[in-house]
DNA sequence: TATATATTTCGTTATATAACGAAATGATGT
DNA sequence: ACATCATTTCGTTATATAACGAAATATATA
């Protein structure tokens, strides 16, 4: 029960949903989504951490940046079966829609010069 | 996107999760799920008030009593959903075995005269 | 009507969470 | 080694949440 809710707690913010739909996407990296949800990297960097706990994500260091992706095939049962339905959930929101739309925007190089 | 952090802020808690998981056996009224969750009376009918915001249960009036039921056919896709989930879900889980036991052992008429 | 019981609402308190900026850490390239 | 950039960690503050008991509300029965 003890990791369903982290789980859900995960899960229980707007701007950790917006990250989960942002990485269906493709993955990306943390001034990139911080640019993407207009908080402070340190905040960003908070929610990032919330959502490894919670087996939802998992990390991948590339030179200097460090990289998120959706932890699809993770062994953990619950996020793996979370993941599979928020898939299919607010695809039809209007800040999901338009995070998607930036994404394709953003440029690392230019953004992460902060 | 605000209805599902409705639905998972409301799964983000030990005792809600308690509360559905006994509530997939049986309905309920809240003075016997506030006798096996062990809290106030008040705290529970505030726990049952989030799980009916999200959708995830609805209220039956018998008399005196409010019988607390899962909103199983509920038109909200997302509470629906999530409750076809977590029914597979913790179901291994101790406290949750025992609580389940508890519902057997119950009696509505003893246990609410406070 | 009055009383008892079940539940909800209200007011309070303690804890948890989200946010920020500053400082620390880690990696790259000069 | 040094400077730069990306990220994380730390310390703080404001807000949200979970818990309780007391008061209010609703229903059943004497």
């Amino acid at each position: 029960m003890k990791q369903s809710v982290i789980l859900f707690k995960a899960l229980a913010d707007k701007n950790r949903i917006r990250i989960l739909k942002m990485l269906e996407k493709r993955s990306l990296c943390v001034c990139e989504i911080t640019a993407i949800l207009g908080l402070a990297v340190s905040t960003t960097s908070k929610h990032l951490s919330i959502l490894k706990d919670a087996k939802l994500i998992f990390e991948q260091k590339e030179g200097k940046w460090v990289n998120y992706h959706l932890n699809k095939t993770t062994q953990n049962k619950y996020a793996r079966e979370a993941l599979t339905l928020i898939k299919t959930w607010m695809n039809e929101d209007d800040i999901i829609q338009k995070d998607l739309v930036k994404i394709d925007q953003v440029n690392r190089i230019d953004l992460c010069k902060g």
